[in-house]
DNA sequence: TGAATTGTTATCGT
DNA sequence: AACGATAACAATTC
């Protein structure tokens, strides 16, 4: 379940094995994950060589010289490896790119969601999606007008990648439990100080996740450390760390949800729209 | 066995 | 009509 730090963690790891070596080969073994066509990303990948690894939300980009780019979106369950030399292809292996060094990337997906795209122009998708959390670009005021302009809950909202970008199931529950507020609030409906505290909980909690290279919760993402600091997910009748109480499960537009109802009650104590 | 997971799309309701 | 909520879907694991 990659979300933006695991992604952001993936990314810091294959930039420096990725980045400046040219492809040689591309072997899909599920061709549904690829787009346009297998046959246009072969033809539109082989030969170039990879200048630059970066994340947009959830996706990995690699930039390609000479033109054109390819997304990764390891959705659920996609894994990247790098293969020692001569190593034994794994289960679930679903893409391979061969480099000219002999160098490998590996795709691996158990439940064959990832997605994996060749496009000469990477506007449509940058569009598409919300600001990045952790940009400077990403001001309280920004986030103000987003939540003004929309009359949803939180939660959902938040989830909502064309809003703002990388945000998934688990820090979302942890940002809204730091900046203590109900996921069922309405979007428009935060005074100032709340939209503040929303925007310096999102960016604390990504910020955190990503110096402790994201959230392991099972053999999909093996090497983080932040689920041993994990506030509210996943951590039902649990005390909570502010207050002492229980922390409650509950279901949020058909996402399990987490939260402590005394910290982050529905109605302000104070009254307060 | 059913619940859980992401993001897209279709559909229903207001 | 536009927006928000909801359900279905792809596929697999525990």
């Amino acid at each position: 379940m990659p979300e933006l730090p695991e992604v952001e963690t993936i990314v810091r790891e294959f930039r420096p094995r990725v980045e400046g070596r040219t492809i040689r080969a591309f072997r899909s073994l599920w061709r549904r994950q690829v787009q346009p066509s297998l046959a246009m990303f072969r033809r539109r990948v082989t030969g170039k060589r990879v200048e630059r690894l970066w994340r947009r939300g959830k996706f990995i980009v690699a930039d390609l010289a000479p033109g054109g780019h390819f997304l990764i979106h390891l959705r659920m369950s996609g894994r990247l490896e790098w293969p020692a030399a001569g190593e034994a292809e794994p289960r679930r292996l679903r893409a391979v790119w061969d480099f000219e060094d002999g160098a490998r990337l590996w795709f691996v997906d158990a439940r064959k969601f990832g997605r994996i795209v060749y496009t000469e122009n990477l506007a449509p998708l940058t569009n598409a999606l919300g600001p990045e959390p952790l940009d400077a670009s990403f001001t309280c005021a920004r986030l103000a007008a987003l939540l003004a302009a929309r009359r949803r809950r939180l939660k959902p909202l938040l989830l909502d990648q064309a809003t703002l970008a990388g945000l998934g199931n688990i820090y979302v529950d942890e940002a809204l439990f730091r900046a203590r507020l109900h996921p069922l609030r309405r979007s428009d409906q935060l005074a100032p100080d709340e939209v503040g505290a929303l925007r310096r909980a999102i960016r604390s909690t990504l910020r955190e996740a990503i110096r402790r290279n994201g959230t392991s919760l099972d053999w999909i993402y093996p090497s983080g450390r932040m689920q041993d600091y994990l506030r509210v997910y996943g951590r039902d009748g649990a005390p909570c760390v502010e207050c002492g109480g229980p922390i409650e499960a509950l279901r949020v537009g058909q996402r399990g949800t987490h939260i402590c109802p005394r910290c982050q009650p529905l109605r302000r104590a104070d009254g307060a729209p």
